[in-house]
DNA sequence: ATGGCATGCAGGGCATGA
């Protein structure tokens, strides 16, 4: 089984790149962040057409998140819920479904623009109620995995040039502490079970030719509960959909697993 | 060195992203 998570940045431009991607790649199950559009807008006749079931929650010009299911090897999704019941807000950044005994959360983590800021006082708010809201979630659910763009890279190996940016948003103490409280749940994260080349990112800034100079880090993550950890045969991020025409910022990140 | 690039909304620049 294998299951993905891609910040597209808008799913109106990016239809076309997730439809390739998913053509390319045998997807179990697809966690998508940034949709950029309303829930009226969203393709699910496109997607469909693809082979996936869509369950989604947008809002107009910002956040959304979405997550596929391949109709072929999983079929429908149980125990659909949008946003965390924990935490009153406005912006569409969570949803989380049952496929195949395994719970999928999706998140589009705050951003949090500078520490001085109000959006990072939100974010430290918000990754706090998923953390509360996780606790229970796993006594529900053994078998959970976290997907999503945290907006934090965890280690100063994950950032081009750590020096550059110590202490800034993305990589402050306090983000990293809150990524360690997700670890200290029980989570564990997929990619680092795997040797990986050095210098892998999940995210490349548009300006400056980033990409091209590998100016990256790594913030787009997969949590996997103990009882996933154990049958998790790879994880690795997927740089292909970067090189492409008018691509999103993000690139996808896969694991897989064995036994589903 | 706070720009650089992309997107949405709106039909011109501004807010936001990371």
């Amino acid at each position: 089984m294998k299951i993905a998570t891609w910040n597209v940045n808008s799913l109106r431009i990016r239809l076309r790149h997730v439809q390739e991607w998913l053509k390319l790649n045998s997807i179990d199950v697809l966690c998508l962040q940034e949709l950029k559009l309303s829930d009226e807008k969203f393709p699910i006749d496109e997607l469909a057409n693809s082979g996936y079931n869509a369950y989604f929650t947008g809002q107009k010009t910002y956040n959304g998140v979405a997550i596929l299911i391949n109709q072929k090897s999983i079929g429908q999704a149980t125990d659909v819920i949008h946003n965390l019941p924990n935490f009153q807000d406005d912006q569409k950044r969570l949803i989380a479904v049952t496929v195949a005994g395994i719970r999928i959360v999706c998140g589009y983590f705050p951003n949090g623009q500078s520490l001085e800021s109000e959006k990072f006082i939100y974010k430290m708010k918000w990754l706090n109620a998923i953390t509360y809201w996780l606790f229970e979630e796993m006594k529900k659910y053994p078998r959970l995995a976290l997907l999503g763009d945290y907006n934090i890279a965890p280690e100063d190996r994950d950032v081009h040039d750590p020096q550059k940016w110590e202490g800034q948003n993305l990589v402050s103490p306090q983000e990293r502490k809150a990524f360690s409280r997700l670890e200290n749940l029980g989570l564990h994260d997929a990619f680092r079970l795997f040797k990986q080349p050095e210098k892998t990112f999940s995210w490349w800034d548009y300006r400056m030719n980033a990409f091209r100079r590998n100016a990256g880090m790594r913030i787009d993550h997969i949590l996997l509960s103990q009882a996933l950890t154990e049958v998790c045969i790879d994880c690795k991020v997927d740089r292909t959909p970067r090189t492409w025409e008018k691509p999103s910022d993000h690139a996808p990140v896969i694991t897989t697993l064995k036994y589903f």
